[in-house]
DNA sequence: ATTCTAGGTGTAAACGTTTACATTTTAGAT
DNA sequence: ATCTAAAATGTAAACGTTTACACCTAGAAT
C-alpha cells in the first residue's frame, strides 16, 4: 500500500485533518508544521489517492474528451493540444472514441453520471436529440468541438466551413475560372452543407450563375470524388475548376483524370 | 446527487450489502430479490460511483497510456486500437504525453502510484534508466509498445526494423542495384540502429561489400535527407539506390533530388 | 487577574462502495 | 415437530480524503 496521510499525521505528530491543511494550503496551520509535513510527505513520496479526493470533494482533475470514430491529422493535433494544456493544469484526460450514436450517449452519461470526469470535450460530427438533451441538462460543463449542432448555452467551437468554401471558390473566379464545379460532401452532414452554400454564395455574389449540372454530391470518399469527376468531363457545360468538399474526394479526383488523361492543374 | 445504491436499498427493502451482490453478481442473492433490485437501478439510471469503487476495490476500469511526444499515423492507429479494445472491455483510457524524460518518470508515479489506472501502456521512444527502474519495481502491469529497451520480464511489443531494413535492402539487391546507399537516422536512435544493422547485414549476407561512403548518418529529418543526398550525389561511388532510414528523409531526398535535375525513379 | 479573540489543532462525520463476519431464514432430513 | 445445514440477508468496518465543528492555547485588551 501507498503512503497515506494518517503515515504521514504519525510521523509529523499531528491529526490528518492538519496534514490535509498543510498539503492543500487550505485552512490555517503553522508554518513551520507545515513545512515539517511537506518535507515528510516529499520523503515518503506521498502521492494522494485520487479516488478518496474524488469522493469527499466532488471533482476529479480530469476532463473527459469524446473522440471521432475516425482521426485525421486535424484532430490529432486537437488532441495533443487538449493534452498539452492538461498537462499544465495538472489535470488529466480520459478519451474514448465514438463508435456510434448511441454509444456517444453511453459515454456521456458514465462520464458525466458517474464523476469519472469534471467536464467533457465533445467531437463528433452529428449530435441526435438525445444528446443533445443529456448535454443541456448536465450538470457539468461540455463543450463541443466541430460539433454540428444548433445548442444554445452550450460553448462551441467549429470550423468556418462556409468562410473557407466561399474564399475558395472566390478564389477560383478572381483566376477567370468560369465552370467551376463542385463536388460536394453528404448533405445530412453540416459540414458538407456550409460548404456547398459557400460555394454557391460566392458564385451568386460574384456574378456567376448557378448550374445544376455543376454540382455533384458526392459523400466524402475517394470513391465518390472518382465517380464524380467521371460524371463531370462526360457533360456539358465541362467544368474548368472543381471545388472538391474534402481531401479524399479530391484524391479520387486526381486518380479519375489520370486514367482519363486529363492533367492537373493543367487541364483542369 | 446520483443515485447510490443506499438509494437502491432503500426501495428494495434491503441492505446496500445485498445491493452490492446483487448489481455484482457476487455472492449469493435470491433471485427475485436479484430481479427487483436490477430493475430498480435501471430504473433509477443508477451509475456506480467510480470513486467508492476505486477506492473500496483497488482497481479502476482504466488503463493509462503514455504517448511519444509525436503522433504519427502509426500511432494514431494504435491509439484507436487500444480505445476500440478497451470499449469492448468495458475499459477507460487515460492518456498522457510524454513531454520528456522527468515527465515519463512523473506520470509514471502518478499513474501507477496512485491507483488511478490498473496498468500502463507506454510508447515512447526511449527509457533512461530511472523509468525503467521504475517499471520493474512496478506493483502494476507495464507494456512497452515500440519501446526501445532491454527490460527482461516486461512484456513489450516492437517493430522488428532489422528485418524489415534487412527486406528493403535484399529487395534492392535482387533488383540488380549495387551501390546501394543508406541514410540512417540518429545513432542513439534503436530503430536507427536496428535499420541501419538491416541494411548491412543484408549487403554483406548477399555478397556485397559495405562501403563507408555509401552511408550517410542523417537525424530523421528532411534537411538530413536533403543533405545526405546532396552528399551522396557528389562522391563516388554514386549509389544507384538509397534507402533512406525514414519518410521525412525520403522527403528530403525527393526534394534534393529534384532540385539537381535528378530525376526518381528513374536515375537512380 | 480576567476576559476576549483568533489562530492552530483535533475529532468525527461524510463521500459510496465492498466484504468479512454475524445473524436470520429456508427447506430438507429426522 | 425438531434439528441441521445451506442459503439469504444484515451489520459494520474499511478504503483515504476533506471539512464542519469543537477545543485549546497564547497574547491583547480590559
Amino acid at each position: 500500500m501507498n503512503t497515506n496521510i494518517v503515515e504521514i499525521a504519525k510521523r509529523a505528530g499531528v491529526s490528518i485533518a492538519t496534514v490535509s491543511r498543510a498539503l492543500n494550503n487550505n485552512g490555517a496551520v503553522r508554518e513551520v508544521t507545515r513545512q515539517r509535513i511537506l518535507s515528510i510527505s516529499k520523503e515518503l513520496n506521498y502521492i494522494p489517492n485520487p479516488h478518496a479526493r474524488g469522493l469527499s470533494r466532488k471533482t476529479t482533475d480530469t476532463i473527459g474528451v469524446i473522440l471521432p470514430e475516425l482521426i485525421d491529422e486535424f484532430f490529432m493535433d486537437i488532441i495533443h493540444g487538449i493534452d498539452e494544456e492538461a498537462y499544465r493544469a495538472n489535470k488529466f484526460v480520459l478519451i474514448s472514441s465514438s463508435h456510434s450514436q448511441r454509444n456517444i450517449i453511453e459515454t456521456l452519461l458514465e462520464f458525466m453520471g458517474s464523476g469519472r470526469v469534471d467536464g467533457v470535450i465533445l467531437m463528433v460530427p452529428q449530435l441526435h436529440t438525445e444528446a443533445a438533451e443529456l448535454i443541456q441538462q448536465s450538470k457539468r460543463p461540455v463543450i463541443l468541438l466541430n460539433v454540428c449542432s444548433d445548442l444554445k448555452d452550450v460553448i462551441s467551437f467549429n470550423i468556418d466551413d462556409y468562410q473557407g468554401a466561399f474564399a475558395i471558390t472566390e478564389h477560383l473566379i478572381k483566376h477567370n475560372y468560369q465552370k467551376i464545379a463542385t463536388i460536394s460532401g453528404p448533405s445530412e452532414n453540416c459540414d458538407a452543407e456550409e460548404r456547398l452554400r459557400g460555394y454557391q454564395e460566392a458564385l451568386i455574389q460574384l456574378g456567376l450563375s448557378l448550374d445544376k449540372n455543376l454540382i455533384i454530391s458526392g459523400d466524402f470518399t475517394a470513391r465518390s470524388g472518382y465517380d464524380g469527376f467521371k460524371r463531370l468531363i462526360n457533360q456539358t457545360p465541362k467544368p474548368d475548376a472543381i471545388f472538391a468538399a474534402n481531401d479524399m474526394m479530391a484524391v479520387g479526383i486526381f486518380e479519375s483524370a489520370r486514367e482519363s488523361g486529363i492533367k492537373i492543374p493543367d487541364d483542369i
